[in-house]
RNA sequence: GCCCUUUUAGCUCAGUCGGUAGAGCGCUACAUUGGUAAUGUAGAGGCCCCGCGUUCAAAUCGCGGAAAGGGCUCCA
């Protein structure tokens, strides 16, 4: 017998040899059903494994995050059986799950178009129908494994990436996958299948090697579940920024002009200007001055800060005159040391914060352009900090709190920073290994220092130094990195940047890159899809739609956009359609206040309030009104001023 | 850049077998002054993404290009 402890922490005993379907089935039918596979101590295994020594044992269904992953590897196994059989030449690769849900699974040698995926969708429904078990099968040796895979060279690479671990594949039907498991027990679970993109990747994700073809899919134990799923697609499609900035005319893109590049419409130009309106008064409380520096520059400024040859794809290629080249500037920060070194420095004036609304241009590959999340001309919310050493770290903790305090200001919960190290395999950064270790040592310090959660990733620095991304999330989970920032030992000591000491020594300065709030273009895109075009207040494009419902109001009506307009509130009057379709209109351009103003309200002074989400406040004083919607408007508030009824408050 | 997909009126989209175009919204005009998500009537609006080819004839078929969209770390 072997002793069994359940979550719970009740303990049973069970002859050995057991397998934990059979422990499942003995405790309910339905948790032997719905279980998709076990977790044995602190491993998967299949349900079908038997027990012979006592564990710690845990039945995991579809729900569990761990079951989901399963339970998706599964169906990208059948998704492969599926492709085998109408495309017997295509050699699988690799099926995974997928963080986001769901799974992918490369093939080679397959040639499909859209029309195919639903072909093999339909195959996968009938491969589950068939009543198939995953049988786990061991190889006893490597060559065996090899043998078996003989005809995939795909495999056989990695087998070769495994060959010191117990190598198994897993059958089902006629179809096998070398594979290292645990799989779902039986195919039937899975009762609802969607196949849903087809890319290309590259083998190994390397895009020196061939391309694969890629398909995407999903699976689910419920049909109910599929439709959540769609609707959830659904959903994230209808906030998609792209779909929103078109509705509400915020910016536009031509062909004639070129990929990549946004032109701002009068709307979408609003809430750019109040957004750097107030990251000018907010970085002027807290010290930074604000510079304007030329967007070209002669290449020599970046061969010195190495931007030439490290960063030379990104950049556009230059133009030449006066026996020069010039660059445009991909990045603010060479011309914002040179105002540092405009003149001699001393230690007296550090840090000097130097803040611009800079415009950088890109060159980024043609199919990395995605809305406004990915241009190749955007306007950064940059800045430098020329501080001493052992200011750095005091320094970049306030940049973080600096980002705190701009991500509460606009309801941004979810947010999390991740610190990027180089590879240290790549050659592809400047090559001063203490000053990586210190820089790495010295950011670390501020984020523990912070206390906001953090990643690693390795391979993501910059070329100069390592670098700490902020990513935000937004309310359908899309998740962008939002800023860059650095502390940064190299540029300093290569553009010569030095500063008078105390003890009259020269000293070499640190710089602290930081742009919170990234760039306009990004930033105004995370923005669009967080507040789904519901922007607060202040940032609105249209404040307030004034709704006169006849004629007879036409006059108190435009009195009152006048006097909104002369508090500098966005106020719009609105006649000529029914009322009915005004506010449909108002609507639809997502206006956040909308004034209704009839006979019954200009009698007696007030207005009626209508909001986006269709609730009324009658007979709110116009005087409360003005003054409220300013107080909102001035306070940047989040959220709507509320309104007293005048009824209900004598 | 590479793989897949798409491109028809300002927007969303029809367009069958190859016979040079339609709808709704929007826009303009007229009538309507309406109490909280679409008043009615009429009108204007097209290089069917661009180029080349096949054909008596191309929005439609073929080739090339452009732009847009979905993908492209690891995870047997």
């Amino acid at each position: 017998m072997i002793n069994i402890t359940f979550p719970d922490g009740t303990v049973k005993p069970f002859p050995s040899g057991s397998t934990a379907f059979e422990i499942a089935s003995s405790i309910s039918q339905g948790l032997a059903r719905e279980t998709v596979v076990a977790r044995c101590n602190d491993e998967l295994i299949d349900l079908s494994v038997p027990l012979t020594t006592d564990c710690r044992l845990e039945f995991l269904k579809f729900s569990d995050i761990s079951g989901k992953k399963v339970f998706w590897h599964t169906t990208a196994h059948v998704c492969a059986q599926a492709v085998k059989r109408l495309f017997p030449q295509a050699l699988p690769t690799i099926g995974p799950p997928i963080e986001e849900g769901g799974f992918y699974y490369d093939f080679a040698d397959l040639n499909i178009t859209q029309e195919d995926l639903k072909k093999i969708e339909n195959e996968m429904k009938n491969i589950v129908q068939e009543g198939l078990t995953p049988q786990r099968i061991e190889y006893s040796t490597v060559q065996e494994a090899r043998e078996a895979n003989k005809d995939n060279p795909y495999k056989l690479a990695i087998i070769d990436d495994y060959q010191n671990e117990t190598l198994s594949a897993y059958k089902q039907g006629e179809f096998i996958d070398i594979c290292k498991g645990p799989h779902i027990p039986r195919l039937s679970m899975i009762k609802a299948i969607k196949l849903t993109k087809l890319a290309g990747a590259y083998w190994r994700g390397d895009a020196k090697n061939e391309q694969l073809t890629r398909i995407y899919g999903i699976g689910f134990p419920e049909n109910k579940l599929l439709r959540e799923y769609e609707e959830l697609v659904a959903e994230a499609a209808r906030r998609d920024h792209r779909k929103i900035a078109q509705e509400m005319e915020l910016f536009t893109v031509d062909e004639d002009i070129g990929p990549g590049m946004v032109l701002w419409l009068p709307k979408g130009n609003i809430i750019k200007e109040e957004l750097e309106r107030w990251a000018k008064e907010t970085e002027q409380q807290w010290g930074y001055q604000r510079v304007t520096t030329p967007l070209i520059t002669k290449e020599g400024l970046f061969h010195t800060s190495e931007h030439l040859p490290h960063y030379t794809e990104s950049m556009f290629p230059p133009m030449e005159f006066d026996n020069e080249k010039y660059y445009i500037k991909p990045m603010n920060c060479p011309f914002h040391h040179k105002i540092f070194s405009s003149r001699t420095r001393s230690y007296r004036e550090l840090p000097l914060r130097i803040a611009e609304y800079g415009w950088c241009h890109r060159y980024e590959q043609s199919g990395a352009l995605f809305g406004l999340m990915r241009v190749r001309g955007m306007q950064m919310n940059d800045a430098h900090i020329y501080c001493e050493k052992k200011d750095a770290v005091k320094e970049f903790v306030d940049v973080i709190r600096l980002h705190q305090y701009y991500y509460e200001m606009l309801g941004i919960t979810e947010y999390s920073m991740e610190l990027a190290l180089r590879d240290p395999q790549s050659d592809k950064y400047h090559g001063d290994d203490s000053m990586w270790a210190e820089a790495e040592e010295l950011m670390r310090k501020a984020m523990e220092l912070s206390k906001v959660p953090y990643t690693i990733d390795v391979g993501g620095a910059a070329f100069y130094g390592p670098k700490i991304d902020f990513q935000i999330k937004s309310v359908i989970g899309r998740s962008f990195t939002a800023s860059t920032n650095q502390i940064d030992l190299f540029m300093p000591e290569k553009f010569g940047l030095t500063y008078a000491g105390e003890d009259g020594s020269v000293q070499v300065p640190v710089c602290i890159h930081r742009a919170p709030l990234g760039t306009h273009e990004r930033f105004i895109g995370f923005l669009i899809e967080h507040f789904a075009g519901r922007f607060p207040l202040w940032l609105a494009p249209e404040q307030i739609a004034v709704l006169p419902i006849s004629k007879e109001q036409g006059n108190g009506a435009n009195e009152l956009v006048q006097r909104l307009k002369e508090r500098g509130l966005r106020a719009v009057l609105e006649t000529g359609d029914t009322l009915n379709k005004r506010v449909r209109d108002a609507q639809l351009r997502r206006i956040p206040l909308m004034v209704i103003l009839g006979e019954k309200e200009l009698s007696t002074g007030t207005v009626a309030v209508r909001t986006l989400d269709g609730k009324t406040t009658y007979g709110v004083s116009v005087d409360n009104f003005v003054q409220q919607v300013t107080l909102n408007r001035n306070k940047r508030k989040l959220t709507l001023p509320t309104f007293a009824n005048i009824k209900t408050a004598q």
